[in-house]
DNA sequence: ACGCCCGCCTGTAAGC
DNA sequence: TGCTTACAGGCGGGCG
């Protein structure tokens, strides 16, 4: 569930707290944590680095390494989680990898379900779109991604190639607050609804940012001190279904696609 | 090329 | 109560 806002709150921690630390020691326990490469290559390219930068690109997270350009590559999938532990802590179950710095504290990757991974590389694998994030991102931009394209509007939002950051809980959440369906052929808006949803994309994002991120019911997400975020208690649309629309008070719908589900509002959303 | 679906995983919760 | 089933969804691969 970490998206592009959780994502970012763990990058800001990550600045905050250990870049400037070196790492003394790396232990990799999960079998598929580091499988892009050898994991022994990335225990000996890590051991005694230290850790210069946070950046992030998309929903991958980019830890600098010094003596070389290429990083630390974090991707949490589905139930990945880094927390910071202080020295003498234990591990969680499901703690795949132990990053220790040399004050004693611990970098954990814990992550059940084994989808999250780890990587030593320069970028991210394969093409990334633009960051609705950035500053610079304009409604051309996403006028670009969007135009020709016969595909569903909400399967455009949540292609990482062509843009890269949003996932099924904040594109629900920008196409309710654009008034616009999921549904709809992406080709098929008219420019001032691109002007709107740009708009609604970075809104929500930078909401869900201050308010430190998504922690669902089931309680994936949580920020490098375990901590969970408040933006669900101000989502508009997701998993509220069968509770009135924030705006027109008829019940919120959830569609099932594929195997995904889809929150919207039929009468606000066209 | 494009658009869409499935499989990968496991913990949680609902249902019988 | 205990078992079974559905569900959560990012992403890569594969299909039509």
């Amino acid at each position: 569930m970490p998206e592009l806002p959780e994502v970012e709150v763990l990058r800001r921690d990550l600045q905050s707290e250990v870049v400037g630390a070196q790492v003394v020691s790396v232990v990799v326990t999960g079998p598929r944590t580091v499988r892009r490469q050898d994991p022994g290559a990335l225990v000996a390219r890590l051991t005694g680095a230290r850790l210069t930068a946070a950046g992030r690109a998309g929903k991958y997270l980019l830890v600098g390494l010094d003596g070389g350009s290429d990083t630390l590559v974090v991707h949490l999938r589905m139930s990945g989680r880094l927390i910071l532990t202080d020295a003498h802590g234990g591990c969680a179950v499901h703690t795949h990898a132990v990053i220790r710095l040399s004050d004693g504290r611990e970098l954990h990757f814990v992550d059940p379900r084994t989808f999250g991974e780890l990587f030593i590389s320069r970028e991210p694998p394969g093409p990334m779109g633009a960051d609705p994030f950035d500053p610079r991102w304009c409604p051309a931009d996403l006028a670009r991604v969007l135009t020709g394209r016969q595909a569903r509007l909400k399967a455009l939002l949540m292609d990482q190639r062509r843009l890269a950051g949003l996932g099924n809980i904040y594109s629900d959440e920008a196409l309710f607050t654009a008034g616009l369906r999921f549904d709809r052929p992406a080709g098929s808006l008219r420019r001032a609804e691109v002007g709107r949803l740009h708009g609604a994309i970075v809104d929500t994002l930078a909401a869900a940012v201050e308010h430190r991120g998504s922690t669902l019911g089931d309680g994936g997400y949580v920020d490098l001190h375990g901590r969970p975020g408040a933006h669900q208690d101000h989502h508009r649309v997701y998993a509220r279904e069968g509770r009135p629309c924030l705006r027109c008070a008829r019940p919120v719908v959830r569609l099932r696609l594929g195997n995904r589900s889809t929150f919207l509002c039929p009468v606000c959303q066209s």
